[in-house]
This record gives C-alpha cells, structure tokens and sequence, in this order.
RNA sequence: AAAGUAGGUCGCCUUAUCGCUGUACUUAUUGAUUAAGUAAAGAGGAAAGUCCGGACACCAUAGUGCACUAUAGCGGGUAACGCCCGUCCAUCGCGAGAUGAGGACCAGUGCAACAGAAAGAAUGUACAGAUCAUGCUGUAGUGAAACCAGGUAAACUCUAUAGGGUGCAACGUCAUGUAUACCAGCGCAAAAGAGCGGCACGCUCAAUGCUGGAGGGUAGACGGUUAGACGCUGGUAGUAAUACCAGUGCUAGAUAAAUGAUAAGGAACCUUUUGGUUACAGAAUCCGGCUUAUGACCUGCUUUUUUU
C-alpha cells in the first residue's frame, strides 16, 4: 500500500483555493472540516491542502503540530479515497476544534471522513 | 544551614518502522524533465517582540541649509550602536552589590511647596544711622537661599555628536504576451507642472507630435538565498570589553511554508500503586545587541545562626 504524501499533493495555487472557499462542498466530522471541490485544470493525483485557525490557536507552535497530526492521518488513510474511478479533487482540510488533539483522535475522525466523503461521491455518481 | 547577591552551563536521550525538505551520487527516461534507489544533513536560546545598530538592494556615487529626532561624567572596545568594558561621582542597601534622562542656569526666557511683608518689577514693620527730606544705609525677624546672591534643563533653551528614504513582497533575469500608461531618438522651451520623507535650495523628468523598440498590472519560474564582522582550543597584547596570530570545526534553506507520527527502552520529577508529567516555545535575506517568556543544574561572594 502506498502512502507517501510528496510535493506534487500539496495544493498550492492561490486560485484553486479561493475556488474552495467560494465554490467548495464542506463535510464536517468534528473536530475536522473537509472541503473540496473538482479540479479545474486535471492532473493525475488529488491535491491536499491543510490549516489550522489563528483565531483558535494563537501560538505558531501548536497550529504546525495540529497541521502535522492532519497531513500525517491524511497520508495514512488517503488509500479510502484513492481509486481509478473517483475523478480528482482538491481537498482542503480545516481544524475546528479548540483543544490540541492527539493522533489517535484525529486518525479515527479522518477515516470516519473520508468514508463519509466517498459514500456521498459514490451516490451522486 | 537559612536568607540574599552576582555570574556561567545545558535546553530530555537512544533504537526501530512509516513519512517530509532540499543537496550529492547511481540507474532509467525526456524537447524541457521526471521517476526510482543510496548516502550524509535538516529549528532556538530566545527562532519571539520588531525596540536599536549594521551588511545588502533600489531611489541621484545620497548632495547643502533649516527644521525634526536621538544620545550625553571621563576613558576605551567595535563594522556600527541608544550595546559592551573600565573608572569617578551621586542615590539605595548592614553587606555582597544595585541603580543612573550624571554636559551647560557667568546667553536668554520661565518655574518654585511651607515659612515670610517680599523669592524680583518687591521696597513692609521695629530700632539705629545719615540727610533739607526720602523709597538711602545697617541690624532684627522667615527661610536652603533675601540683591554684586542662589536652586531648577525627566522646563523651554544652549553646546557637542550622530541620523537622507524605503525595505528581500528590496532588487535582477526569464517565459507568456493585450489596451497603451513603458523605453530610445528627433522635435517642442522655460513658464506652469510632476517626482525625490517636512520646508527652502538643488537634482531629475517634462505636454502634444513623428520614427523605432518593447512590454506594465496579475499569476508563475529562477536568481537574490545562505561560510559568516562564524564557533572552539592555544598563544601574544590589554585590568577588561576586545584585537592579532596559529590550529581546528561547521554547510537547514522552506515558500498556503519541510524538520513529523507510532512503538519500545532509559533519565528526571510527581504519586500508595496503576500511572502521569518533561518548561518557554517553531527559522522566512543575513549578522551584532537590547527587551520579554521559561525548566533545571553549577560556581563565586555577603549577612545571620549553629558546630568544631
């Protein structure tokens, strides 16, 4: 099973994520948020962007961490959504919680999400 | 031992698995490149606040005067500083030590609690003296200070010294490529105007038109971009900050932003045990400081008490 998670998934342009926040389709599974959308210029993989609110967590140090633990439970659980059918989508992913959370939490909700994701995917297909 | 005071050091560690970032090498592949593998690296003492000082870049090789701002014993260090070192003085403390808006009221202007008639546009009261006479002279009384006098510049001011502006989103290159705002040359001419932190100089540009070139904004890629006023050890000079010499060591460079997760073991602390906790905190052009946040440990010295 792969789960490596490189360069080439990270969203990056300014314009695609202003599409997400305008024209995204939201799920929430708290403490996470997903919102995504179709891309509009096709590539081969989904692209991911990840953050964390500076109203919620003042200190630099606590939102990287939270940043980490949402990529790292990405990497490990992305196999849910990773299939030749599904079309791409950028994903952007946004912590809504207030307390800092631990791994166990957030695997366990992300998978519940990406579940959640795919069900409503599968049935508008 | 307790209380205090000054300074220094470190900033949890190891292994395994799965990942991230750039670098080097190998293999495959392509128009560019991309993919895989291997290797050695990959947050701090404050990376923070952005408060000072520089380097670097552009604006004129950053100019002149005024204004404005900052600094202020004396001497030294430094690329530079508002920083650091030494020292004198003042204040605080029993002391070790700490603190420092510590230049100038013989330039001018202002201000001054209580007391006092009065703190300077004032001349009082009592006594004495002088005089034609007095508001003249002396003494007494208040006060730190009472007319040939002082205090005060965290009052204006004066003196000395320093300071042009904007900041790596600076700035340069490339690809894409549309109006004409861009550039070059010619022409127009002196006025008005625009730009250069405030004002005055000064400097630069200068309508419209013609000819030629070429590309702004926006989004993107690359450079700038990390080896440096660098650390450690020793020697020499110096009370010291520091400088010089010799040896030796070090390569984070991301860009919606890498340095993480899990497991096991150890360390310290807390808890009867199970177990829990491990501070402050995350590079963003780079250095030197200051300030603030914070967990331990170590050393010198002072005072008090006890013992020998």
């Amino acid at each position: 099973m792969e789960a490596r998670f490189g360069k080439k998934e990270k969203l990056k342009s300014k314009k695609e994520i202003d599409l997400l926040f305008t024209a995204g389709t939201p799920i929430t599974q708290y403490p996470i948020r997903l919102i995504y959308h179709t891309k509009t210029i096709p590539s081969h993989c989904t692209t991911v962007a990840v953050s964390v609110g500076k109203r919620n967590f003042k200190k630099a140090v606590q939102r990287n961490h939270i940043k980490r633990l949402l990529r790292e439970s990405y990497r490990k659980n992305k196999y849910i959504v990773q299939s030749d059918t599904t079309p791409n989508f950028n994903f952007m992913f946004l912590y809504i919680g207030k307390e800092i959370p631990d791994q166990s939490l957030i695997t366990a909700k992300m998978k519940k999400l990406l579940q959640k994701f795919m069900s409503k995917e599968c049935a508008a297909n």
